[in-house]
DNA sequence: CTGAAAGCGCTTACAG
DNA sequence: CTGAAAGCGCTTACAG
């Protein structure tokens, strides 16, 4: 017995026709007579033939692959997009090939060439902290490759994206800090080449000036690494200051607990003294203690989005126009930041 | 310009030379005129030149591609596992496709045709809960391709797998729960049909032969879906049956954390009056309120060690001989069972 | 030092 | 109704 899987040469060997028509015989084609396509789907099942994608992509010039740049696989947010991506891409018969950059610049830049020449279909990429170069997406473009960005957007390229209403989201956030009472109010920002980052440092300000209050630039700080222990030490900085501070907006959650730790070390109440609002909304988010106040971003359905404008972008031989598609958030208040449900628990 | 990537063709069409002297110059193959080299290597960057993967797998037959076959990417554990995989592919120059089976055998089966179909190199699964008909996996065998399990193995295959030491690590749960001082204490176990579940659950039955506490098959209790509700309902009926109860050992941390809630609403101090450990140690198990005890899985290393077997068999040409790496779990002591703790803070 | 040919697995326009 | 041929992009044994 032969080791490795069946082709169509075996099965025409073994039925003494050629290799056309076994082809044939195994895709309905019209005529072909009904017996040798019985023979050939018969022989067909029996040796558990499955096309060999490799030469169909190879003859098709399509591998109907897409695939994928994530910063890291192992984060909440990330590994909810990756599921939308993977369901939609099943559903429509896709694979799916991931790289992760581990939010470095140089892997980023290798993964991009890996998966150019596995000639995916498609590209779906979040940039990582690091990248600031753009030269190896540009050249995705210029050879035709479609791409889409996800959460983490370009800027000045010409391709689509799937993002999340970065500003509005902050925005809520801070306002809703603002109606507990908040007035002191500091920002753990991100990495500010990222534009998600800014994005969320502009809804942090306006929502400030809408309500007039003075806007501080001390009260904020940028994490360029998003990790708990950077946003705890600033904190733990912050608070030693003596400055007045009584809310904490912070552009991710990891952030926000690095604060929620700071402040509870150092014996302030959480939210009667400084209320404190993360953003992404991780799982964890409900079983910290206090539970925290969040802005829940769509992982799965930004997934699923962006795996459907690649989808389309493949198929329609692209009419060159980007979609940027802008994805709601949702502001999830908890116990971090709910005054009000407190002062009515202790009466 | 012609879109796309360029090919070997392309470049020998332009200097007027063969494609084989092209490919030839790409390699640095002896004898070839360092003039025409130069030339070739020059209109390679200009262009830049990609190797198509997808020819090279075709005459080489192999893709330098595997496939994972993994529950849900949205898991902590198993987020880690995809991290080392891919950490470890790149650095051996492999690409890796994953498909997610969402715990669902049709769809297991589905993937593993995709995955054979695209001609991966190799295969990397973890089962699916439903998954108790193996023939789709059977198949994969005989027909030659190397496949290795990792977490969620399956018996009376000849294919290798990595594991934690899921006896082991039960066994220090409930031995730990024993020297807390528990003497009546529920297993939340996992599915029966998963080994890994069967495992833990003798950890648990050997730890209190070991320690001549009774075996009393209530307070064993399945718990199929491994939710969090599931066991919270599971937990609070026990409760509420007046039984007496002092410890938990619950075979995955989300069960664990059911368990936790449902102690918690009916007012019993935690660790003092029931402790609790589970198993896993997602990145939560820190964070929640009591902090859980868990058992800790290597997930990331898994991923590695999965990887590097793979390779190996696949470069091998497999000598046959079925290998079984299993990793040592680490107990961590939290407050949800840490007895002394908490009565040296009260004194 | 370089080229023509064959072949990996498949499909399809062209003959018959 | 069926087959031979060409071609997708690449490599390499065989000639020269």
């Amino acid at each position: 017995m032969k080791k490795g899987q069946v082709t169509i040469k075996d099965i025409a060997k073994e039925l003494n026709i050629s290799c056309s028509t076994v082809s044939r015989a195994l895709k309905d084609f019209p005529g072909i007579s009904p017996s040798t396509k019985k023979a050939v789907t018969e022989l067909a099942n029996k040796y558990n033939y499955r096309p060999n994608s490799i030469a169909l992509s190879l003859r098709n010039q399509r591998t109907n692959v897409i695939g994928v740049i994530i910063p890291e696989t192992v984060h909440f947010f990330f590994s909810t997009v990756i599921s939308g991506i993977e369901d939609e891409a099943m559903k429509e018969g896709y694979n799916v090939m991931i790289c992760q950059s581990n939010e470095n610049y140089e892997r980023e830049a290798d993964s991009i060439d890996a998966l150019m020449s596995a000639r995916v279909d498609g590209l779906l990429v979040s940039i990582s902290r690091e990248t600031s170069d753009l030269e190896h997406l540009k050249k995705v473009v210029s050879e035709g490759t479609p791409m889409v960005f996800f959460d983490r957007l370009v800027e000045g390229m010409n391709a689509s994206s799937v993002i999340v209403d970065d500003y509005q989201g902050a925005y809520d956030a801070v306002e809703h800090l603002i109606e507990q009472g908040c007035r002191h109010i500091v920002h753990l920002s991100g990495p500010s080449n990222l534009i998600i980052g800014r994005k969320r440092k502009e809804g942090y300000i306006s929502a400030l000036e809408d309500y007039e209050i003075p806007i501080n630039e001390d009260n904020i700080i940028e994490c360029r690494n998003g990790t708990e222990q950077e946003a705890e030490r600033a904190m733990t900085q912050l608070l030693a200051s003596g400055k007045k501070i009584d809310g904490v907006f912070a552009s991710n959650d990891m952030a926000a607990l690095g604060a929620l730790k700071a402040v509870k070390k150092a014996n302030i109440r959480i939210p009667e003294e400084v209320a404190i609002v993360g953003f992404s909304n991780w799982q964890f988010s409900s079983l910290i203690h206090p539970t925290l106040s969040s802005v829940a971003q769509p992982g799965y359905e930004m997934g699923r989005e962006a795996a459907k404008l690649i989808f389309q972008e493949i198929n329609e031989s692209s009419n060159g126009k980007s979609i940027i598609r802008i994805l709601d958030t949702e502001l999830i208040v908890r116990e971090s930041s709910d005054r009000k449900t407190v002062k009515a628990a202790m009466p």
